[in-house]
DNA sequence: GGGGGATAGTTTCAGATGAAACTATCTGGG
DNA sequence: CCCAGATAGTTTCATCTGAAACTATCCCCC
Protein backbone atom coordinates (compact mmCIF):
# COMPACT_ATOMS: atom_id res chain seq x y z
CA UNK A 1 0.00 0.00 0.00
CA UNK A 2 1.17 3.41 -1.11
CA UNK A 3 1.99 5.75 1.80
CA UNK A 4 -0.54 7.53 2.49
CA UNK A 5 1.14 11.10 2.95
CA UNK A 6 -1.20 13.54 2.05
CA UNK A 7 1.52 15.91 0.97
CA UNK A 8 1.96 14.92 -2.28
CA UNK A 9 3.68 17.60 -4.09
CA UNK A 10 0.38 19.61 -2.72
CA UNK A 11 -2.33 20.19 -5.56
CA UNK A 12 -1.30 23.31 -7.37
CA UNK A 13 -3.42 26.35 -7.13
CA UNK A 14 -2.59 28.50 -10.42
CA UNK A 15 -4.88 31.71 -10.11
CA UNK A 16 -4.65 32.27 -13.65
CA UNK A 17 -6.53 28.69 -13.91
CA UNK A 18 -8.97 28.95 -10.92
CA UNK A 19 -12.69 29.73 -12.51
CA UNK A 20 -14.09 31.29 -9.55
CA UNK A 21 -10.85 33.73 -9.82
CA UNK A 22 -11.04 34.01 -13.76
CA UNK A 23 -14.94 34.71 -13.46
CA UNK A 24 -13.94 37.49 -10.84
CA UNK A 25 -11.60 39.97 -12.81
CA UNK A 26 -13.58 39.33 -15.74
CA UNK A 27 -16.80 40.28 -13.95
CA UNK A 28 -14.69 43.43 -12.30
CA UNK A 29 -13.81 44.61 -15.89
CA UNK A 30 -17.35 44.57 -16.98
CA UNK A 31 -19.01 45.61 -14.14
CA UNK A 32 -16.15 48.68 -13.63
CA UNK A 33 -16.70 49.48 -17.80
CA UNK A 34 -20.55 49.58 -17.38
CA UNK A 35 -20.48 51.43 -14.00
CA UNK A 36 -18.98 54.19 -15.70
CA UNK A 37 -21.40 54.63 -18.44
CA UNK A 38 -24.03 56.01 -14.94
CA UNK A 39 -21.91 57.53 -12.91
CA UNK A 40 -19.91 59.80 -15.05
CA UNK A 41 -23.47 60.93 -16.65
CA UNK A 42 -25.43 60.41 -13.89
CA UNK A 43 -23.71 59.95 -10.86
CA UNK A 44 -25.37 56.65 -10.11
CA UNK A 45 -23.72 53.84 -7.86
CA UNK A 46 -24.09 50.73 -9.51
CA UNK A 47 -26.99 49.61 -6.37
CA UNK A 48 -28.88 53.32 -7.75
CA UNK A 49 -28.80 52.00 -11.40
CA UNK A 50 -29.83 48.37 -10.34
CA UNK A 51 -32.91 49.87 -8.90
CA UNK A 52 -33.44 52.45 -11.56
CA UNK A 53 -33.27 49.21 -14.15
CA UNK A 54 -35.99 47.23 -12.19
CA UNK A 55 -37.92 50.06 -11.40
CA UNK A 56 -38.42 51.19 -15.48
CA UNK A 57 -39.47 47.69 -15.83
CA UNK A 58 -41.60 47.23 -13.49
CA UNK A 59 -42.95 50.40 -11.37
CA UNK A 60 -44.63 50.14 -8.05
CA UNK A 61 -42.81 47.59 -6.54
CA UNK A 62 -41.65 47.37 -2.79
CA UNK A 63 -38.26 48.13 -1.53
CA UNK A 64 -38.07 44.17 -1.13
CA UNK A 65 -39.06 43.07 -4.46
CA UNK A 66 -36.32 45.50 -5.79
CA UNK A 67 -33.78 43.83 -3.12
CA UNK A 68 -34.96 40.58 -4.50
CA UNK A 69 -35.24 41.46 -8.22
CA UNK A 70 -31.47 42.75 -7.69
CA UNK A 71 -30.28 40.24 -5.60
CA UNK A 72 -29.27 42.97 -3.43
CA UNK A 73 -30.17 43.25 0.15
CA UNK A 74 -32.38 45.43 2.10
CA UNK A 75 -29.99 47.54 3.23
CA UNK A 76 -28.49 48.43 0.03
CA UNK A 77 -31.38 49.37 -1.59
CA UNK A 78 -33.02 51.45 1.55
CA UNK A 79 -29.74 53.57 0.69
CA UNK A 80 -29.86 53.80 -2.75
CA UNK A 81 -33.53 54.35 -3.06
CA UNK A 82 -33.29 57.19 -0.37
CA UNK A 83 -30.42 59.00 -2.48
CA UNK A 84 -32.45 58.30 -5.62
CA UNK A 85 -35.15 60.24 -3.91
CA UNK A 86 -33.24 62.93 -2.78
CA UNK A 87 -32.06 62.96 -6.28
CA UNK A 88 -35.84 63.33 -7.78
CA UNK A 89 -35.15 60.60 -9.66
CA UNK A 90 -37.70 57.98 -7.26
CA UNK A 91 -40.96 58.21 -5.55
CA UNK A 92 -42.36 56.46 -2.85
CA UNK A 93 -46.12 56.39 -1.71
CA UNK A 94 -47.24 54.61 1.07
CA UNK A 95 -49.07 50.99 0.36
CA UNK A 96 -52.75 51.31 1.05
CA UNK A 97 -53.14 47.63 2.38
CA UNK A 98 -50.16 47.37 4.57
CA UNK A 99 -48.17 50.26 6.60
CA UNK A 100 -44.89 49.07 6.75
CA UNK A 101 -44.60 48.56 2.67
CA UNK A 102 -43.26 51.33 0.16
CA UNK A 103 -44.33 51.35 -3.41
CA UNK A 104 -41.50 53.05 -5.68
CA UNK A 105 -42.21 54.47 -9.26
CA UNK A 106 -39.64 56.43 -11.04
CA UNK A 107 -40.08 60.00 -11.50
CA UNK A 108 -40.39 61.14 -15.02
CA UNK A 109 -36.66 62.68 -14.41
CA UNK A 110 -36.25 59.07 -13.61
CA UNK A 111 -37.67 57.83 -16.39
CA UNK A 112 -35.65 59.79 -18.54
CA UNK A 113 -32.09 58.73 -17.04
CA UNK A 114 -33.20 55.41 -17.38
CA UNK A 115 -34.55 55.67 -21.24
CA UNK A 116 -31.22 57.38 -22.07
CA UNK A 117 -28.69 54.77 -20.18
CA UNK A 118 -30.52 51.18 -21.01
CA UNK A 119 -29.35 51.33 -24.83
CA UNK A 120 -25.97 52.70 -23.54
CA UNK A 121 -25.62 49.33 -21.58
CA UNK A 122 -27.06 47.58 -23.66
CA UNK A 123 -25.11 48.47 -26.72
CA UNK A 124 -22.10 48.07 -24.42
CA UNK A 125 -23.29 44.37 -23.82
CA UNK A 126 -23.47 43.47 -27.50
CA UNK A 127 -19.58 44.85 -27.43
CA UNK A 128 -18.44 42.50 -25.38
CA UNK A 129 -20.60 39.75 -26.45
CA UNK A 130 -19.78 40.50 -30.18
CA UNK A 131 -16.32 38.39 -29.95
CA UNK A 132 -18.60 35.67 -29.92
CA UNK A 133 -20.49 33.85 -32.15
CA UNK A 134 -24.46 33.65 -31.92
CA UNK A 135 -23.55 30.12 -31.48
CA UNK A 136 -20.84 30.90 -28.38
CA UNK A 137 -23.59 33.30 -26.56
CA UNK A 138 -26.06 30.78 -26.47
CA UNK A 139 -23.19 28.23 -24.82
CA UNK A 140 -22.66 31.03 -22.44
CA UNK A 141 -25.98 31.57 -21.12
CA UNK A 142 -26.46 27.69 -20.91
CA UNK A 143 -23.14 27.45 -18.78
CA UNK A 144 -23.97 30.34 -16.64
CA UNK A 145 -27.25 29.02 -16.08
CA UNK A 146 -26.05 25.70 -15.09
CA UNK A 147 -23.31 26.87 -12.79
CA UNK A 148 -25.84 29.54 -11.06
CA UNK A 149 -28.04 26.52 -10.28
CA UNK A 150 -25.58 24.51 -8.80
CA UNK A 151 -24.03 27.58 -6.85
CA UNK A 152 -27.63 28.61 -5.47
CA UNK A 153 -27.84 24.75 -4.39
CA UNK A 154 -24.74 25.06 -2.24
CA UNK A 155 -25.46 28.36 -1.22
CA UNK A 156 -28.82 27.71 0.43
CA UNK A 157 -29.39 28.54 4.10
CA UNK A 158 -25.98 30.23 4.37
CA UNK A 159 -25.08 33.79 4.40
CA UNK B 1 -54.84 57.93 -14.71
CA UNK B 2 -52.60 57.81 -17.55
CA UNK B 3 -50.28 55.19 -16.64
CA UNK B 4 -46.79 54.65 -18.31
CA UNK B 5 -47.21 52.39 -21.56
CA UNK B 6 -43.84 51.42 -21.83
CA UNK B 7 -42.74 52.66 -25.28
CA UNK B 8 -42.69 49.62 -27.15
CA UNK B 9 -39.48 50.56 -29.22
CA UNK B 10 -36.99 51.43 -26.16
CA UNK B 11 -35.10 48.31 -26.46
CA UNK B 12 -35.94 46.35 -23.03
CA UNK B 13 -33.58 45.91 -19.99
CA UNK B 14 -34.33 42.63 -18.35
CA UNK B 15 -31.99 42.31 -16.06
CA UNK B 16 -32.28 38.26 -15.58
CA UNK B 17 -30.98 38.89 -19.02
CA UNK B 18 -28.24 41.31 -18.50
CA UNK B 19 -24.91 39.08 -19.03
CA UNK B 20 -22.51 41.51 -17.28
CA UNK B 21 -25.37 41.59 -14.74
CA UNK B 22 -25.80 37.78 -14.32
CA UNK B 23 -21.94 37.26 -14.35
CA UNK B 24 -22.08 39.35 -11.79
CA UNK B 25 -24.21 37.82 -9.48
CA UNK B 26 -22.66 34.24 -9.81
CA UNK B 27 -19.59 35.43 -9.64
CA UNK B 28 -20.17 37.24 -6.63
CA UNK B 29 -22.17 33.66 -5.06
CA UNK B 30 -18.80 31.61 -5.85
CA UNK B 31 -16.57 34.48 -4.48
CA UNK B 32 -18.58 34.39 -0.96
CA UNK B 33 -18.92 30.69 -0.87
CA UNK B 34 -15.04 30.36 -1.39
CA UNK B 35 -13.89 33.24 1.04
CA UNK B 36 -15.33 32.17 3.81
CA UNK B 37 -13.14 29.38 3.27
CA UNK B 38 -10.76 30.56 4.54
CA UNK B 39 -12.31 33.82 6.19
CA UNK B 40 -13.75 31.64 8.97
CA UNK B 41 -10.89 29.58 9.66
CA UNK B 42 -7.81 31.75 9.34
CA UNK B 43 -9.59 35.28 9.18
CA UNK B 44 -7.92 35.93 5.94
CA UNK B 45 -9.91 38.75 3.62
CA UNK B 46 -9.75 38.55 -0.24
CA UNK B 47 -6.79 40.41 -1.00
CA UNK B 48 -4.87 38.54 1.92
CA UNK B 49 -5.44 34.61 0.27
CA UNK B 50 -4.86 36.19 -3.26
CA UNK B 51 -1.65 37.52 -1.94
CA UNK B 52 -0.97 34.42 -0.28
CA UNK B 53 -1.93 32.09 -3.38
CA UNK B 54 0.43 33.67 -5.76
CA UNK B 55 3.22 33.96 -2.66
CA UNK B 56 2.69 30.25 -2.34
CA UNK B 57 3.13 29.51 -5.59
CA UNK B 58 6.12 31.44 -6.30
CA UNK B 59 8.31 33.08 -3.11
CA UNK B 60 10.07 36.47 -3.34
CA UNK B 61 8.13 38.18 -5.80
CA UNK B 62 7.66 42.05 -5.25
CA UNK B 63 4.69 43.85 -4.35
CA UNK B 64 4.22 45.11 -7.62
CA UNK B 65 4.35 41.41 -8.94
CA UNK B 66 1.68 40.32 -6.56
CA UNK B 67 -0.62 43.07 -7.94
CA UNK B 68 0.05 42.42 -11.47
CA UNK B 69 -0.37 38.53 -10.83
CA UNK B 70 -3.87 38.81 -8.45
CA UNK B 71 -5.40 41.66 -10.67
CA UNK B 72 -5.26 43.90 -7.54
CA UNK B 73 -3.78 47.50 -7.33
CA UNK B 74 -0.50 48.22 -4.88
CA UNK B 75 -2.85 49.71 -2.38
CA UNK B 76 -4.69 46.50 -1.63
CA UNK B 77 -1.39 44.55 -1.80
CA UNK B 78 0.38 46.54 0.82
CA UNK B 79 -2.55 46.67 3.02
CA UNK B 80 -2.77 42.71 2.76
CA UNK B 81 0.84 42.50 3.35
CA UNK B 82 0.81 44.40 6.54
CA UNK B 83 -1.54 42.49 7.61
CA UNK B 84 -0.16 39.58 6.85
CA UNK B 85 3.17 40.63 8.24
CA UNK B 86 1.09 41.47 11.59
CA UNK B 87 0.13 37.84 11.71
CA UNK B 88 3.27 36.64 10.66
CA UNK B 89 2.22 34.63 7.66
CA UNK B 90 4.26 36.78 5.07
CA UNK B 91 8.08 38.23 5.66
CA UNK B 92 9.40 40.81 4.39
CA UNK B 93 12.94 41.81 3.28
CA UNK B 94 14.91 44.13 1.12
CA UNK B 95 15.92 43.35 -2.47
CA UNK B 96 19.86 43.51 -2.25
CA UNK B 97 20.18 45.52 -6.24
CA UNK B 98 16.73 48.13 -5.40
CA UNK B 99 16.33 49.80 -2.30
CA UNK B 100 12.14 50.60 -3.57
CA UNK B 101 11.70 46.83 -3.98
CA UNK B 102 10.43 44.37 -1.26
CA UNK B 103 10.66 40.82 -1.52
CA UNK B 104 7.47 38.81 0.15
CA UNK B 105 7.31 35.23 0.91
CA UNK B 106 4.87 33.12 3.34
CA UNK B 107 6.72 32.10 6.68
CA UNK B 108 6.24 28.25 7.73
CA UNK B 109 3.09 29.23 9.45
CA UNK B 110 2.36 31.01 6.11
CA UNK B 111 2.79 28.07 4.45
CA UNK B 112 0.97 25.79 6.63
CA UNK B 113 -1.79 27.55 5.87
CA UNK B 114 -1.45 28.00 2.28
CA UNK B 115 -1.52 24.07 2.21
CA UNK B 116 -4.52 23.43 4.01
CA UNK B 117 -6.32 26.40 2.32
CA UNK B 118 -5.60 25.02 -1.55
CA UNK B 119 -7.04 21.83 -1.11
CA UNK B 120 -10.36 23.16 0.00
CA UNK B 121 -10.62 26.07 -2.82
CA UNK B 122 -9.79 23.21 -5.37
CA UNK B 123 -11.88 20.84 -4.04
CA UNK B 124 -15.26 23.79 -4.14
CA UNK B 125 -14.14 24.78 -7.40
CA UNK B 126 -14.12 21.01 -8.77
CA UNK B 127 -17.93 21.30 -7.18
CA UNK B 128 -19.17 24.14 -8.50
CA UNK B 129 -17.78 22.68 -11.96
CA UNK B 130 -19.62 19.22 -11.40
CA UNK B 131 -22.61 20.72 -13.08
CA UNK B 132 -20.81 20.72 -16.06
CA UNK B 133 -19.63 18.28 -18.19
CA UNK B 134 -15.61 17.72 -19.43
CA UNK B 135 -16.67 19.67 -22.80
CA UNK B 136 -18.57 21.89 -20.98
CA UNK B 137 -15.84 22.67 -18.86
CA UNK B 138 -13.65 23.68 -21.64
CA UNK B 139 -16.10 25.62 -23.37
CA UNK B 140 -16.59 27.91 -20.51
CA UNK B 141 -12.67 28.06 -20.22
CA UNK B 142 -12.74 29.27 -23.54
CA UNK B 143 -15.30 31.27 -23.33
CA UNK B 144 -14.68 33.18 -20.84
CA UNK B 145 -10.76 34.09 -22.69
CA UNK B 146 -12.43 35.29 -25.25
CA UNK B 147 -14.62 37.61 -23.22
CA UNK B 148 -11.35 38.23 -21.04
CA UNK B 149 -9.73 39.23 -24.26
CA UNK B 150 -12.51 42.01 -25.57
CA UNK B 151 -13.40 43.38 -22.16
CA UNK B 152 -9.41 43.97 -22.37
CA UNK B 153 -8.72 45.57 -25.06
CA UNK B 154 -11.38 48.06 -24.21
CA UNK B 155 -10.13 48.93 -20.78
CA UNK B 156 -6.74 49.94 -22.00
CA UNK B 157 -5.47 52.95 -20.16
CA UNK B 158 -7.46 52.17 -17.56
CA UNK B 159 -6.43 51.37 -14.52
C1' DG C 1 27.44 63.53 -11.40
C1' DG C 2 23.16 66.11 -10.63
C1' DG C 3 18.38 67.18 -11.62
C1' DG C 4 13.85 65.76 -13.68
C1' DG C 5 11.00 62.26 -14.05
C1' DA C 6 9.70 57.43 -13.25
C1' DT C 7 8.84 53.67 -10.04
C1' DA C 8 7.96 51.05 -5.37
C1' DG C 9 5.43 51.22 -1.67
C1' DT C 10 2.79 53.64 2.34
C1' DT C 11 -0.40 56.77 4.40
C1' DT C 12 -4.34 59.65 4.72
C1' DC C 13 -9.00 60.94 4.26
C1' DA C 14 -13.50 60.63 2.79
C1' DG C 15 -17.09 57.87 1.18
C1' DA C 16 -19.00 53.01 0.73
C1' DT C 17 -20.46 48.74 2.95
C1' DG C 18 -22.14 45.01 6.14
C1' DA C 19 -23.87 43.40 10.48
C1' DA C 20 -26.68 44.27 14.03
C1' DA C 21 -29.80 47.06 16.50
C1' DC C 22 -33.86 49.74 16.07
C1' DT C 23 -38.82 51.46 14.79
C1' DA C 24 -43.12 50.56 13.03
C1' DT C 25 -46.58 47.67 11.44
C1' DC C 26 -48.83 43.36 10.68
C1' DT C 27 -50.59 38.49 11.85
C1' DG C 28 -52.09 34.53 14.42
C1' DG C 29 -53.12 31.98 18.70
C1' DG C 30 -54.96 32.18 23.20
C1' DC D 1 -58.60 41.94 22.27
C1' DC D 2 -53.62 41.50 23.10
C1' DC D 3 -49.25 39.55 23.17
C1' DA D 4 -45.44 37.05 20.79
C1' DG D 5 -43.33 36.79 16.90
C1' DA D 6 -42.74 37.92 11.97
C1' DT D 7 -41.92 41.36 8.38
C1' DA D 8 -40.68 46.13 6.07
C1' DG D 9 -37.61 49.36 6.18
C1' DT D 10 -34.03 52.62 8.52
C1' DT D 11 -30.15 53.86 11.30
C1' DT D 12 -25.87 53.21 13.62
C1' DC D 13 -21.24 51.85 14.08
C1' DA D 14 -17.15 49.88 12.91
C1' DT D 15 -14.67 48.40 9.11
C1' DC D 16 -13.22 48.39 4.31
C1' DT D 17 -11.94 50.62 0.11
C1' DG D 18 -10.22 53.88 -3.56
C1' DA D 19 -8.14 58.05 -4.95
C1' DA D 20 -4.77 61.11 -4.20
C1' DA D 21 -0.90 62.72 -1.74
C1' DC D 22 3.38 61.41 0.16
C1' DT D 23 8.30 59.28 0.94
C1' DA D 24 12.09 56.95 -0.75
C1' DT D 25 14.84 55.18 -4.27
C1' DC D 26 16.28 54.58 -8.91
C1' DC D 27 17.30 55.70 -13.87
C1' DC D 28 18.16 58.54 -17.84
C1' DC D 29 20.48 62.00 -20.02
C1' DC D 30 22.65 66.36 -20.48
Amino acid sequence: MRNSVRRIELSQLDLDKFVPYKLSVLTNRMSNAIARLYSERFGLSIPEWRAMAVLGQTPGLSAREVAERTAMDKVQVSRAVASLMRAKRVTRTGDRNDGRVTRLSLTPKGEAIYEEIVPLALHLEAVFLSALSEAEREALLGLMNKLSRQVEGLTVGGT
